[in-house]
DNA sequence: CGTGGAAATGAAAGCGCTTTCAAAGTCGAA
DNA sequence: TTCGACTTTGAAAGCGCTTTCATTTCCACG
C-alpha cells in the first residue's frame, strides 16, 4: 500500500493521478458512464483499490444537489411502536436509494432546533407525533423541504399519515359492553396526543349512545410503571374495565390488579394499544396497528414530493390518509365463549 | 438542474443580498460569532426570516471537512435489541452534536456496497453483528473512517464492544442442572453469530464439567415463528430443557409446548436470552443485557477516535471491551422456593 | 485635524465531486 | 493521404458554505 500523505482519506485527485487520468475521467469511470474505454475503466479501477478510495458523498450530493437522504423524527424507540415505524421507514427509503436519518426527541430541550437543522440535511422529512410544534412545521414545510406527518395533528398543506382510532375504539367500548362493563376508566392522555384523543373519543362517544356518563380519563406516561402506579390507585375502587392508551400502561395495569389480588378478566377487564408481543403472552385485548407500512408509505410519499419539486414548483394539494387498526380480542376483556388456554395464545 | 428561484430552498447569497451585507458577515452572524456587531447581527437575522433560510448542511459540512454525522448498521429493528442499541447511539451521538445514519442490512443482497455508501456518509460507524463481512469491515477501516464493532467477531486494529456471553450462559446451565435438568437442547446456530456461539459454548462447557455429552443444537432463525417450529419438532420426545438464543425462539417454543400439552416448566424448561418485556409476562427465565449502554458507548469511543484523527495520524491500539450480562430467573426454568403469581411478574 | 490600532466587513480561496463544453484522438471512406 | 464523424478525455465552472487575509471603518488620543 502507497504512503498515504496524512491519515486523512484519499480524493478524487489522488486517484486520478495515480490512474494518470483527469477527475473527470474517474468520476465517470465510478458512475459507470460508458463514455470511458474499458481499459481506462480498469486502471481507475486499480488506482481505486490501491488507494482504497471511498467517495466523499458530501462532495457528490452538494455537486447533484441533492442529499440522498431522508430523516425521521420520532419521540422514543422504546417498546415496538416506533422501531416498527422507522424500520418500514427505513426499508421503503433504502430501496428508493436513500439514507435515512434519524432524530429521537425524547427529553431534548432543544428539540425544534434538531429538528430545524436535520431539515437542513435531508431531501425530505417525515414527523411523528408530539414531537415539535406547528410552527416548527410550518417553517420547515416553508423552507420547500418536502415533509409527511405522522400520527399527528394535520398542518395547513402538509401530508399527513394516521391510523384509525375513533372507529376502533368506539368497537372496543362496544366490545367491553356487551360483556355488560358499566363502569370503564381510560388511563391515558386525550390532550397529549391526537391519537390519544381519538382513542378517548371513541370510547366516549360509544358509552354516551350506551346513555353511559363520559368515562373518568385518568393521565398518564406511556410505559408499563406509569401503569402500575395508576393501576395501584384504581384498585382502590376497582371499575369494571380499564382501557388504556397503549399496551405498556395495560400491562402495568394488568400487574397491579394482580398484585392487588385481582384477577384480570374475572374482577376487571383490561385492554391496551398497539399489539406488542407482550400483549399476546398476556393475554391482552388490544387493537393492532400497521406501524411498518405507516413508516413505507411515508418513506413513498416523500420520494414522490421530492420528484414532483424537482420537477416544477407547483404545489399539489397535501395528502391525508387513515390506515386501518384491527380489534385484537384476547382473554383481558373478559370471559368469551371458547376460552383461551393460559398463559398463551389469542386470536388475531 | 434548472434554477427555478421559486420554490428552491434559499441559500446565504440571498440572504446576504437581502441584508445588504456580504455572504462572510451572514455565516458569521449566524455562528454566533463575536466579529459581527449587534445591529448587523439584526439585520441578518431578519433576512433569515424574511425569506425563511435554513443553512444547507451540506455545504456547510463540506466547508468544515466533517460531516458531523455518525452511523449504524444493524440486521433489523424488530424486537426489542436492535432498537435499543440504536436509541442508546441515537441519544449519546447526539449529545455530542452528531446526527445518526441508520442502515438496516435485512435482506439486503447489496448489503456490502450500502455499507460501502454509507462510510462515505459519515464521521464514524457503528457495525452490529453479522451484517457484512470482514473484508468490507477491513476496506472501511482503511479508508480512515473510524470504526466500532457491536456484538461482532473482532477484526484486527479495529474496536469492538461485545456483551458477556459464555460465562453467563455457563452460570445458566449450572442452574437449569441443579434443577435436574439433564438432556439440554440448544435452540440456536453457532455458526451463524459469535454471541451465539458463546452462549452455546458456555452451555457446552458446563455440561462437560458435569459428564455430561455435548448439548444437541437446532439452528433456527430468531423470531417466534421459528421458535414454534422448532418447538413442535422438539415435542416429540421433549428434551429435559431446551436453551434458547433469543427470547423469541423461546417464547415460540414455549407455545409450541403448551400446544402439544405439555406444561412449562413442570415437563420442560425453557430460557430466552435479551429479556424483551414479554419474556416477564411469561414468566421466562432469561438473560438482560445492557443494550443502550452499547449502543451510548460505541457512540463515544467513535466521539474519541474522530478527534484524536483530526489531531494526529498516529493509529492508536484498539479497544476491547465486554459488557456484563445478568441471569434474570423466572418460571419457566423450572419450580423454585417462591413461586411466581401466574401470569405475570418476575425476578429482576 | 491627523493617526495608529482595534473592530467590523468583504473578497476570494477552497472543501470533493459532477457535468458541460471544448479539445484531442480514432477510424473508415473518399 | 485527407476529411469528416464519432468516441474519449480534460479543463473548468459550479454546488453552498467556512475561513483566511486584506480592506475599510470607527474611535480615542495626540
Amino acid at each position: 500500500m502507497k504512503a498515504l500523505s496524512k491519515s486523512k482519506a484519499a480524493t478524487i485527485y489522488e486517484v486520478a493521478r495515480h490512474a494518470g487520468v483527469s477527475i473527470a475521467t474517474v468520476s465517470r469511470a465510478l458512475r459507470d458512464s460508458d463514455l470511458v474505454t474499458e481499459s481506462t475503466r480498469a486502471r481507475v479501477r486499480a488506482a481505486v483499490e490501491a488507494l482504497n478510495y471511498t467517495p466523499n458523498q458530501l462532495g457528490r450530493s452538494l455537486a447533484e444537489g441533492r442529499h440522498a437522504a431522508n430523516g425521521i423524527v420520532f419521540p422514543d424507540l422504546t417498546g415496538p411502536y416506533y422501531a416498527e415505524v422507522v424500520l418500514g421507514y427505513e426499508e421503503a427509503a433504502s430501496e428508493l436509494g436513500r439514507s435515512v436519518l434519524i432524530l429521537a426527541t425524547h427529553g431534548r430541550r432543544d428539540a425544534e432546533a434538531a429538528v430545524l437543522d436535520l431539515a437542513g440535511r435531508v431531501d425530505g422529512l417525515a414527523v411523528m407525533g408530539n414531537t415539535v410544534g406547528d410552527d416548527t412545521v410550518r417553517s420547515i414545510a416553508a423552507t420547500g423541504v418536502p415533509l409527511v406527518l405522522l400520527a399527528r395533528p394535520p398542518v395547513d398543506g402538509v401530508d399527513t399519515i394516521r391510523t384509525r382510532n375513533e372507529r376502533t375504539a368506539a368497537e372496543l367500548a362496544a366490545h367491553l359492553l356487551a360483556h355488560g362493563h358499566r363502569r370503564i376508566v381510560f388511563v391515558g392522555d386525550p390532550e397529549a396526543a391526537p391519537d390519544m384523543a381519538g382513542r378517548y373519543a371513541g370510547l366516549a362517544k360509544t358509552m354516551r349512545a350506551h346513555g353511559l356518563p363520559k368515562p373518568d380519563c385518568r393521565p398518564c406516561s406511556y410505559d408499563v410503571e406509569a401503569g402500575e402506579r395508576i393501576g395501584a390507585q384504581l384498585m382502590a375502587d376497582p371499575p369494571d374495565a380499564v382501557v388504556c392508551a397503549n399496551d405498556e400502561v395495560a400491562l402495568g395495569v394488568h400487574l397491579a390488579a394482580e398484585a392487588a389480588g385481582r384477577s384480570v378478566p374475572h374482577d376487571l377487564a383490561v385492554t391496551g394499544w398497539d399489539d406488542v408481543l407482550a400483549a399476546r403472552f398476556a393475554g391482552l385485548t388490544t387493537v393492532s396497528q400497521p406501524m411498518r407500512e405507516l413508516g413505507a408509505t411515508a418513506a413513498r410519499w416523500l420520494d414522490g414530493r421530492i420528484a414532483e419539486r424537482t420537477a416544477g414548483p407547483e404545489r399539489a394539494t397535501p395528502r391525508r390518509r387513515v390506515l386501518p387498526t384491527q380489534l385484537v380480542v384476547r382473554r383481558s376483556c373478559g370471559s368469551h365463549p371458547v376460552e383461551i388456554p393460559s398463559p398463551l395464545g389469542g386470536t388475531a
